[in-house]
DNA sequence: GCCCCGAACCATAGGTGTCT
DNA sequence: AGACACCTATGGTTCGGGGC
C-alpha cells in the first residue's frame, strides 16, 4: 500500500530497502529495484524528472488534484469537482491527496477548465438572447463539459468550453453569406423566429443544417447578431421539417430533467426521428406527436406516480421501498428514476 | 382584443475568487 | 488550507410586441 503513504519518502525506501539488497545477490536485487521502481513510478504521483532507485521518470505519469491544480494554475476546488465529475477521482472523499489519476487526461480536463464560458456570460459572448442561449443548451448545440447527471458541486460543470462556442460561430458563418448591409426584407433571428412561430433555437438549427438558403451575416457583425435571414423562407422551412415535438416538449410532458432525457434519447429507449443533414455533420432530434404518451404507456416515473397519489417524494420512496418497487434505471444513472409499468405493483402502475 | 412567446428584471442559495 | 466577499445559476414574474 506505498501509494496510500504520500509522506513516504525516497529517504525512508532507502532505509527499508538497503538491509534486504546487502542480502540478495546483484541479479535478484536488480530485479527487486525494477519491481520496486515500476511501482513506484505506476502508483504514486512523481514530477517528471523524479530520481528513484537509479532511473529517472521522464514524463509525469500520475497527480493528485492539489499537483495537477498547481501545475495547470487552477482553482484546486473548482479542478476537484470537476474531477469528481468525470469520474478520475472518488466523490465524497476527505483525503484527496491519497487519490492519484493518469497526469495525461487530468491534464485535459484542467486545460478545459481554463477556456470555461459560464452558460450565463453566454449571450454575450455569442451575441445572443438569453432565451437562445438556453435553448442552445438544451438542444444540445452547445454542451455543458458536464452534465448534471454526475451530481458534481459546482457550476463550472454547466459552463460550456471555448473551443465548442468557437466551432458553433464557424458553423454558423459558413452557412450564411458575408454582405456589408442587411438586405431588404431580412430580419434578424428574434424577428424570424416570432414569425415563423418558433423558437429561435429552432431557426439556428436549420441554418447550422443548411435548410435555409436565404441567410447573410454581416461582414462588421458578431456572433448572432450578425445573422439576418428570410423570415418566409424560416416559416415555411420550419412548417417543413420541424415536424413533430421538440425534445424539450418532450422532456416537459414525461416531466424529467433535460439531461435525462436525452440521456434516454442515447440508450434509445425514447426513439427520436433523426432529421440528419448531407454532410452528417448535424443532427435534430424530433418526435412524434405521441411520443411522451407512448413512453408513458410502457414505462413511468416517480413524479407521475407521486402526482398521482398525491405523495411527496420522500414519502413516495418510502412506499415504493416498503412494496418492493424496483426502478429500471436509477437516478445516478440518468439523473431520474425510471419504472417500468410491467414490474410495478398494481398500485403504482399510474 | 386575446394569447403566446421572447426579453428583462428580481431574489436567493451556494459555488468561486482571492486574500491571508 | 481557511475565511470572507462577490458573482453566478436559476426560477418566478412581469412587460411588450406581433400574430391570430
Amino acid at each position: 500500500m506505498l501509494h496510500r503513504l504520500p509522506g513516504l519518502g525516497i529517504l525512508s525506501l532507502r532505509i527499508a530497502f538497503d538491509p534486504l539488497e546487502s542480502a540478495m545477490g546483484y541479479a535478484a536485487r536488480l530485479a527487486a529495484f525494477h519491481i520496486l521502481r515500476d511501482y513506484v513510478f505506476e502508483n504514486m504521483a512523481m514530477p517528471a524528472g523524479s530520481h528513484v532507485l537509479g532511473e529517472d521518470l521522464g514524463e509525469r505519469r500520475l497527480h493528485t488534484c492539489a499537483s495537477l491544480a498547481r501545475e495547470c494554475d487552477v482553482d484546486r476546488r473548482t479542478l476537484r469537482s470537476l474531477l469528481e465529475a468525470k469520474g478520475l477521482i472518488p466523490a465524497d472523499t476527505a483525503e484527496e491527496a491519497l487519490h492519484v489519476f493518469d497526469a495525461h487526461l487530468g491534464r485535459e480536463i484542467a486545460e478545459s477548465m481554463r477556456r470555461l464560458v459560464p452558460v450565463n456570460s453566454l449571450p454575450k459572448r455569442l451575441r445572443c438572447t438569453r432565451p437562445l442561449a438556453e435553448q442552445l443548451m438544451e438542444e444540445r448545440i452547445l454542451s455543458p463539459i458536464v452534465t448534471e447527471l454526475t451530481w458534481a458541486r459546482g457550476r463550472t460543470k454547466k459552463s460550456v468550453d471555448e473551443k465548442e462556442i468557437k466551432e458553433l460561430i464557424h458553423r454558423l458563418f459558413v452557412n450564411a453569406k458575408p454582405v456589408g448591409s442587411v438586405p431588404d426584407g431580412m430580419v434578424d433571428l428574434a424577428k424570424a423566429a416570432m414569425k415563423a412561430n418558433a423558437p429561435a433555437g429552432e431557426i439556428v438549427h436549420l441554418i447550422l443544417a443548411g435548410y435555409l438558403k436565404n441567410v447573410v451575416r454581416m461582414i462588421d457583425g458578431q456572433g448572432f447578431d450578425a445573422i439576418y435571414l428570410d423570415p418566409a423562407e424560416a416559416k415555411a422551412i420550419v412548417s417543413e421539417v420541424m415536424i413533430g415535438l421538440s425534445p424539450m416538449e418532450v422532456f416537459g410532458r414525461l416531466r424529467i430533467p433535460v439531461a435525462s432525457g436525452w440521456e434516454l434519447v442515447q440508450m434509445g429507449i425514447l426513439p427520436s426521428h433523426k432529421i440528419l443533414t448531407n454532410d452528417g455533420k448535424h443532427v435534430i432530434h424530433r418526435f412524434p406527436l405521441d411520443a411522451a404518451e407512448r413512453f408513458l404507456s410502457e414505462f413511468t416515473t416517480e413524479v407521475h406516480i407521486g402526482a398521482a397519489l398525491e405523495l411527496g417524494v420522500d414519502g413516495l420512496k418510502q412506499e415504493m421501498k416498503a412494496a418492493g418497487a424496483k426502478p429500471m434505471l436509477l437516478k445516478t444513472e440518468i439523473g431520474a428514476r425510471i419504472f417500468r409499468r410491467s414490474e410495478l405493483p398494481e398500485r403504482f402502475r399510474l
